[in-house]
DNA sequence: GCCGGAGGTTAGCGAGCGCTAACAAGACGT
DNA sequence: ACGTCTTGTTAGCGCTCGCTAACCTCCGGC
C-alpha cells in the first residue's frame, strides 16, 4: 500500500535487475554468510560484473537491509492476515504454521540469511527488522495463547520462537520431498505447541 | 583417551590460555560471524594483544575448526552414552532430549556458532565436524523409533533435524530463567516427536 | 539526427585483515 | 651465572575487498 505496489516478494521470473540481484545474492550470503561474498561474486551471479551493482543498490549493506526488511515485512503481513481471521483457535493457529512452514519450504535462502547475518546489518536496518520481528512474534504469542490455555506471555514467546527453529530448521534438512515435509512440520510444530 | 585426557568441554574457570581463547572466540563469533571478528578482537578478548595468538593456535581457521570439532564431538559422545543406557525408549528419548537442551542452554554461543559458521571451515575439519554431526543424527534416529513406532528413517532423520532447531533456538530467546526454559523445550520437544 | 539517461565496462584507491619477523622479558633447570 | 623455552610485544608485508572514477554504448523522444 505504501512504496511497492504488490510487494510479492520477489519471485524469480519476470522480476527486474533489483529483484534478480536480491535473490542472487541471498543465496550467495547463505551459503558463505555476508562477509564470505564479494561485490564481484554477486555481480557474477547474474551476469553483470562488479561495480555494476552500484547502478542498482547504494552499497552491499543496503542489498542485505532490504533483504532483510522485506522478508520480515513479508512474514508480518502474511502473519497478521492470518491471525485476524475469526475462527477456531486450533485451525486460525494451524494456518499461521501453515503460512510459515510454507515460506520456509519455499525461500531457504532467505530463512537462514535471516537467521544468520543479522548482525551485519548497519543500525538502522537493524532496529527495523528486530521491530517488524517482535511484532511478528507478537502475532504469534496472541494466537498460541488463544489456542493453549494457561500459558503466559513469556512462555508462549519462548514456545513461538522454538517453533520459528523447529520450522526454520528446514533448510539444513532437505531429504524428503516437499509435501511430506510440509506435512512433517505441521505435525511436529502442532504437536509441541499443544504440548506447551 | 586418546589425545586429551578428559575433554571435559572447556568450563571457564582455570582453563589453560587455549580454552580460555577457544571460549572468548566463540562469544565473539556468535556475535559477529567469524569473517566479522578481527585477530586483534580476539587477542584484546583475552587481554594480550593480537599476533599473540599464534603461540596458541597455527591459524584463525584452527581455532574455528578444533571449537567446531570439539562440539561435535561432546555433543557424539554424550548421545551415544544416554542412547547406550537400556530402559524404556520413551525414557531414554526424554534422557536425550535433556541432555541436548541442557548443552544449548550452558553453551549459546557454541551453539550458535556451530550453526552459523560451518560454511567458514577448512575442508578437512569441514568434513570431520559433518562426520561427527551426521553419526549424532543417527543416534537420534535409533532413539526416536525405538519410541515413536511408524516412523520411517527418511521422517525420523526430519524429526531430529527439527527437534534440533527447536532445541538450538534458545540462544535467540532467554526471557525465562534458565529451569523453567528447559523445562518448556523438554516438553516442547517431546511433544513435537510424540505428535511425528 | 542529435542528445541525454540508463546500465554496463575496466582501472585503481584506500582501508582492513591475516599472518610473519624480529625482538624482549621472566621462569627455570643445571 | 647462564642459556633456553615460553609467551608476550610492535612493525609491517601482501592481499583482498568495498567502492569510486572515467569512459563506452545502446535507445527512445523531440
Amino acid at each position: 500500500m505504501s512504496s511497492t505496489p504488490t510487494t510479492p516478494l520477489v519471485s524469480g521470473e519476470k522480476a527486474g535487475r533489483r529483484e534478480q540481484i536480491l535473490t542472487a545474492a541471498a543465496e550467495l550470503f547463505a551459503q558463505h554468510g555476508f562477509h564470505g561474498v564479494g561485490i564481484d561474486d554477486i555481480g557474477a551471479a547474474v551476469g553483470i560484473s562488479g561495480p555494476a551493482l552500484y547502478r542498482h543498490f547504494r552499497s552491499k549493506d543496503a542489498m542485505l537491509g532490504e533483504m532483510l526488511t522485506s522478508i520480515s515485512r513479508y512474514l508480518l503481513d502474511g502473519g497478521e492476515a492470518h491471525a485476524e481471521r475469526d475462527g477456531d483457535a486450533d485451525e486460525v493457529l494451524a494456518a499461521l504454521v501453515r503460512f510459515h512452514v510454507d515460506f520456509a519450504l519455499t525461500h531457504p535462502a532467505l530463512i537462514t540469511v535471516q537467521e544468520r547475518s543479522l548482525a551485519n546489518l548497519a543500525d538502522t536496518d537493524r532496529r527495523q527488522v528486530r521491530a517488524l520481528q517482535r511484532r511478528y512474534v507478537e502475532v504469534w504469542v496472541r494466537v498460541i495463547r488463544a489456542a493453549v490455555p494457561g500459558l503466559d506471555q513469556a512462555h508462549a514467546r519462548s514456545a513461538a520462537h522454538a517453533v520459528f527453529g523447529l520450522i526454520n530448521s528446514t533448510p539444513h534438512s532437505r531429504h524428503l520431498p516437499d509435501d511430506q515435509q510440509a506435512a512433517l512440520l505441521e505435525r511436529l510444530a502442532l504437536g509441541a505447541l499443544h504440548a506447551a
